[in-house]
DNA sequence: GCATTTTAATTCATATGTGAATAATGCATA
DNA sequence: TATGCATTATTCACATATGAATTAAAATGC
């Protein structure tokens, strides 16, 4: 282990690594992308969302949104409404099949996430969270500063 | 905040969101990916790595490291070597361009690096590594658990 | 020695990530 | 009200991720 390997970085992928097939291959069973699976599951709570703001949640880039929201689309699990205000927006809302799917993967992800916070104690877990939620807040500032400088 | 957004992908995926960018825009500089990057950050300090090996330690699928290495091939960054020995093998070099390169980005990627470590005290960091790494070993446990009953 | 099985790298099809550019609409203001 | 600017979603070109299949070259069993 050099120290390449302890860069934040490559802790981050090697953890997302070693948790993310689980997930894959319950998704699998659904014809579902782990992208996908994230848009339904934003969806299948909330009303309706806008595309920016399912991407701000989702964490899925804009551009991709497009095609994941299409094959979705394609599959009528979810359906685009186009703003009347506003005819900029685009709203996206789970179908009552959309819905349905949601509800039934819910349970296999939440076994899975169960799973992966019992390797951890609660205190650890808290701990582990604040951490990285320091570092999200920490590179934000250091970003700010160096704006003002330039 | 709902319980979604404090599930490990999502954590782990907000979190690399927030450090990549710094990363990216110093690559781009030199007309590198970060995927390019670690590969020629591995290769910087050692001889020669067989593409398996390459994969395993800078976590990039094998299929995707195919077109990586094209790639700084082409630019004659690295070079492949096919084994003597076993001829399956295609051992991964860094060109003395390579390694120049990757001395001369590496002191970039340092200071950001430390920049990231500075949102958290040693100790804290030392929790949050250890935390992940229990996560990881934690998973791959619970997978053999499965297997055996399988 | 030859067929079988493993292994290493690659290819393939499809989905997603990334940064720049575009199209369409809304907004401000001269 | 026409013009310039901002915003929203999308498109584009390119690079990478994912899982299955393929190729070539060992290793193994008989």
């Amino acid at each position: 282990m050099t120290g390449f390997d302890h860069t934040l970085p490559m802790l981050l992928h090697r953890t997302l690594d070693s948790v993310m097939p689980a997930f894959r291959d319950l998704f699998a069973k659904y014809n579902l992308t782990d992208q996908q699976w994230r848009v339904l599951r934003i969806l299948w709570e909330d009303e309706k969302v806008t595309s920016a703001e399912l991407s701000a949640r989702s964490l899925i880039p804009a551009p991709s949104l497009v095609g994941i929201i299409d094959r979705l689309e394609r599959r009528k699990l979810v359906a685009r409404m186009r703003s009347l205000e506003d005819r900029r927006i685009v709203y996206v809302v789970a179908t009552e099949e959309g819905r349905n799917l949601g509800g039934e993967v819910m349970p296999y992800v939440e076994d899975i996430n169960h799973r992966i916070s019992a390797c951890l104690s609660p205190a650890e877990w808290q701990a582990m969270e604040q951490a990285l939620s320091k570092i999200v807040s920490g590179v934000a500032d250091t970003e700010q500063k160096e704006k003002k400088i330039a």
